[in-house]
RNA sequence: GCGAGAGUGGCGGAAAUGGCAGACGCACUGGACUUAGGAUCCAGCGGGUAACACCGUAGGGGUUCAACUCCCCUCUCUCGCACCA
């Protein structure tokens, strides 16, 4: 054979091999001959589909559906595999299985292709979308296709207008003028969760601070439920948990109402009542509305001005820097701390931020780190109100604040008192008096859902110069997105350029009005879409509530951790809008949620930026889908960042064909054979078997069941090398052939969901059923995955000296007699005084000695 | 700085509940079969030793008959948040 032609794979290299038994040529392993006939027939006989009957249980298996950038890519193929593996098993478990896959199809790629290259986002998004779906197809993902969605067609979007609107009746949606993200390269407003460090999410591009008027979801009125609910979601990896919960970040604390001298109120937030009698100065935000008046008339006017001025032109992230130096100006004004009287000057400083509490905080050098910057900076006094236990605080000496627990000091009937204990009854104390209130505050806002965009979903509404505001009627919907234009930069959204969409008359006056030219975030879509497969073929309303109660919760959700605290967020504040809508009957979208690693190469993670990607067209044209989804499920467990190797991809490849060879070479003798899964006779080789055979279908299944995906793959090989070894004896005999039998359908059965173009295709030479798979999963029993004979450890002082096989369950005194009549042991004791003999049954005996 | 997670052979990774560290795979070494082997099969493979001993799960201490696993301290890496009052 002509092997060294360069393409490194030499087919199937074994076309000249024979059966050794047969002596018939064996069928050689033809990966792309055979996915191609499974993939058809499953797709004539819609092996995938499901419905909503009765008599099994459901269970909806979701995975984050990919945006169509044009073709997958590794991080796919791995997160759909891992997929695919739960969706076949849940199957051959019993349950009706919903596996729907879709396109978040609106987005901003879809422009900068039509920018760069003249092709319409619409042409490129379905044109992407119809060659992801074949590769997608080629991998053998059990997907229902019938459900397929994409956000991008009217129908679906319809439904998310219908949906802004009745948010919009309810107060969920409003408009407001503020400062918002803006990223200049991508020409639009970013949420706060889509800013990464200052920067772009999508691009990297720093983002700056813009003034503009955009729709907000209120998705903060969820915020203590968003908080509270991450502790009821078990089947949710605390990592995730955590970043939700700080994200939100909720913090009990109370708000307290200062007084300047001349009466003015000026309410500020904290979490630290305890510290209030070491008040020594006030701070107000630049933009605190207090600030540019407080001045007015006082010599410091000049001063208080130049400096917001100074602060405005700073942009955000350089200012929400901590090495940023803390500055700020005196406002020539005074307040009286409520509960002592002190007079306490009032400044503005560069680090009090607008956005959150009341944007004016009390400060206490003594006990705060930033306070005490500041109070360094410009010579401000520092009143120690907290002791430690251990030394006393010197405001003369101390170089940085404390801000630990303690004794309350200087604080006037609060002295003596954990400053910990202390803190409900001030605050107890404030409200009492009248001076303050408990309060809840959350870093969370509200989620900014205006795009400047073209390719996305209209946002429902009209402004009417008599009217103003003034929604779509429901009637008039769809918005429809017009793609009867020229999608070319810059500056705003090519829908403002276009008359033709924007142009309307008012619904209520009928008058010339104008629509609203924004387009929706598209992680609005991405905030329902799993709804929509519960009923995608539903076109009387939004969704089928019946439907969606069947299948929702979703319960198991698998996806990449990078949407830690965006979409799965989004998704949880919208479900429950929904929920209270009446379209949804459960709170929590997602009852179980795997976040899968990334693919690694070389060190970096697979990107075009990097030049370490590997094409999965590549890898199924070389080796076939299975060895591709094989890979990626054996190299690491799903959670964990996998290590892409080559060398591993090859070795994949080999397992394959040594399962293919197992069943090819002696396919005609095993045919008329009949699979036997239990053998209790006397003979050593075939109770081993049985033995392993039982073991692995117990590890295997545990495996699966909670995601341990490579282990589960390494105990399936360890089945085929101990059939290997079987068969090496020559086992002859109708036991010992029907049991080689059973122990092959085994293999076969359990690797089914991981591989099913090559398990369906020995399974069907074999004469098996191998297109239902339906509770086909096998069962064990535990008495044959117990061992007859098993292998004791034996240590002296708890080092490993010797091993002895013995009968399993065997009595403790005879356990002894075997374990000191070894040689090793007894040279080991002479001599020495045996203290006490541990027995752990069945595993290992420590004999304890001087 | 705060929070979370991780550190095991040459490499990817195994070891629910403390009980033979290194399963499985890759790489490597030797052998068999071969015109050939980058196919396949057999054997070996943490360090160390002639063989033992001995040393090994980031480092140091501790609990225990027994620690990758539990407790304390230190170091390193990854991720998230970062002036949130």
């Amino acid at each position: 054979m002509p092997c060294g032609s360069g393409s490194g794979l030499c087919s199937t290299g074994n076309e000249s091999q024979s059966s050794p038994r047969s002596g018939v040529a064996m069928k050689p392993y033809e990966p792309h001959v055979i996915e191609e006939k499974w993939q058809a027939l499953w797709e004539k006989n819609k092996t995938f589909k499901v419905g909503e009957a009765g008599g099994k249980k459901k269970y909806y298996l979701l995975e984050m559906f990919p945006y169509p950038s044009g073709k997958i890519h590794m991080g796919h193929v791995r997160n759909y595999s891992i997929g695919d593996v739960i969706a076949r098993y849940k199957r051959m478990r019993g349950y009706n299985v919903l596996h729907p896959m879709g396109w978040d199809a609106f987005g901003m790629p879809a422009e900068n292709a039509a920018i760069e290259r003249g092709i319409h986002p619409a042409l490129w998004t379905y044109e992407n979308i119809a060659y992801m779906r074949k590769q997608l197809k080629r991998l053998g993902f059990s997907y229902d296709w019938d459900r397929e969605t994409a956000t991008c067609d009217v129908e679906y979007y319809k439904w998310e207008q219908w949906m802004f609107l009745k948010m919009y009746e309810r107060g969920l949606v409003y408009r407001k003028n503020s400062p918002v993200n803006y990223c200049v390269k991508c020409q639009t407003v970013l949420a706060n969760e889509q800013v990464e460090g200052g920067a772009c999410w999508r691009c990297g591009e720093a983002v700056i601070q813009k003034e503009l008027t955009q729709w907000f979801f209120a998705i903060t009125q969820y915020a203590d439920e968003l908080y509270e609910y991450c502790d009821k979601l078990p089947g949710w990896p605390e990592k995730v948990l955590h970043m939700q919960k700080n994200w939100i970040g909720k913090s009990h604390g109370v708000e307290v109402d200062f007084k300047l001298e001349d009466g003015t109120g000026m309410t500020i937030f904290t979490t630290r009542p305890d510290t209030l009698y070491g008040v020594t100065f006030m701070v107000l935000a630049p933009e605190h509305p207090l600030s540019s008046r407080l001045a007015k008339g006082t010599p410091q006017e000049k001063a208080v001005l130049s400096f917001i001025e100074k602060v405005k032109t700073q942009d955000r992230s350089f200012r929400s820097e901590i090495s940023t130096e803390k500055e700020g100006v005196f406002t020539g004004r005074y307040a009286i701390n409520p509960l002592n009287g002190n007079k306490i000057p009032v400044y503005i400083g560069n680090f009090v931020l607008m956005e959150y509490g009341t944007g004016a905080i009390m400060a206490v050098p003594a006990h705060d780190q930033r306070d005490f910057e500041f109070a360094q900076r410009y010579g401000l006094p520092v009143i120690v109100t907290i002791s430690p236990e251990e030394k006393t605080l010197d405001p003369e000496t101390m170089t940085e604040a404390y801000v630990d627990d303690g004794m309350m000091v200087n604080s006037e009937h609060f002295n003596g008192r954990n400053n910990r204990e202390a803190i409900p009854v001030i605050i107890d104390y404030i409200e009492q008096k009248g001076l303050g209130r408990r309060t809840v505050n959350y870093r969370l806002k509200d989620w900014g859902i205006s795009r400047q965009r073209y390719w996305g979903a209209p946002i429902p509404v009209i402004y009417c110069d008599r009217c103003g505001v003034v929604p779509v009627p429901y009637s008039d919907l769809p918005v429809r997105l017009p793609l009867d234009l020229e999608v070319t930069m810059i500056g705003r959204s090519p829908l403002a350029e276009h008359p033709e969409f924007y142009r309307t008359t008012c619904p209520s006056c009928r008058g010339e009005a104008r629509r609203e030219t924004d387009t929706m975030d598209t992680f609005v879509e991405s905030s329902w879409y799993f709804l929509k497969y519960a009923c995608a073929d539903y076109r009387e309303g939004p969704l089928d509530r019946q439907r969606v109660d069947y299948w929702m919760p979703v319960d198991q959700y698998i996806g990449g951790v990078e949407h830690a605290v965006l979409h799965l967020l989004y998704s949880r504040f919208f479900n429950r809008v929904l929920n209270d809508l009446g379209l949804v009957g459960v709170r929590e979208p997602f009852e179980n949620l795997l976040t899968q690693g990334m693919v690694i190469k070389d060190g970096a993670k697979m990107s075009k930026s990097k030049g370490n990607v590997v094409d999965p067209d590549y890898l199924i044209e070389k080796y076939g889908a299975d060895t591709a989804r094989l890979f990626c499920l054996f190299a690491s467990p799903p959670e964990k960042d996998l290590d892409w190797s080559d060398q591993g991809v090859e070795g994949s490849a080999r397992f394959l064909q040594r399962v293919w060879r197992l069943v090819a070479d002696r396919v005609v003798s095993l045919r008329g054979i009949k699979a036997v899964y239990e053998y209790q006779g006397e003979d050593g080789g075939l109770r081993q078997l049985t033995h392993r055979m039982h073991k692995t279908i117990k590890k295997v299944t545990e495996d699966v069941e909670r995601f341990h995906l490579n282990t589960a793959i390494a105990s399936i090989m360890e089945l085929v090398n101990a059939i290997y070894r079987y068969i090496e004896k020559e086992q002859e005999g109708r036991d010992a052939q029907g049991l080689l039998r059973g122990a092959i359908e085994t293999v076969l059965v359990l690797l089914f969901p991981f591989v099913p173009h090559t398990t369906s295709e020995l399974q069907e030479m074999l004469g098996m059923k191998a297109e239902l798979f339906d509770n086909l999963w096998p069962a064990y029993k535990e008495s044959y995955v117990q061992e007859d004979r098993i292998t004791v450890a034996v240590q002296i002082n708890g080092k490993l000296r010797d091993t002895c096989l013995v009968e399993r369950d065997i009595d403790e005194a005879t356990l002894k007699e075997v374990v000191f009549s070894l040689e090793k042991v007894k040279r080991h004791i002479e001599g020495r005084e045996i203290r006490k003999t541990i027995v752990v049954p069945n595993k290992l005996v420590n004999v304890v000695c001087s």
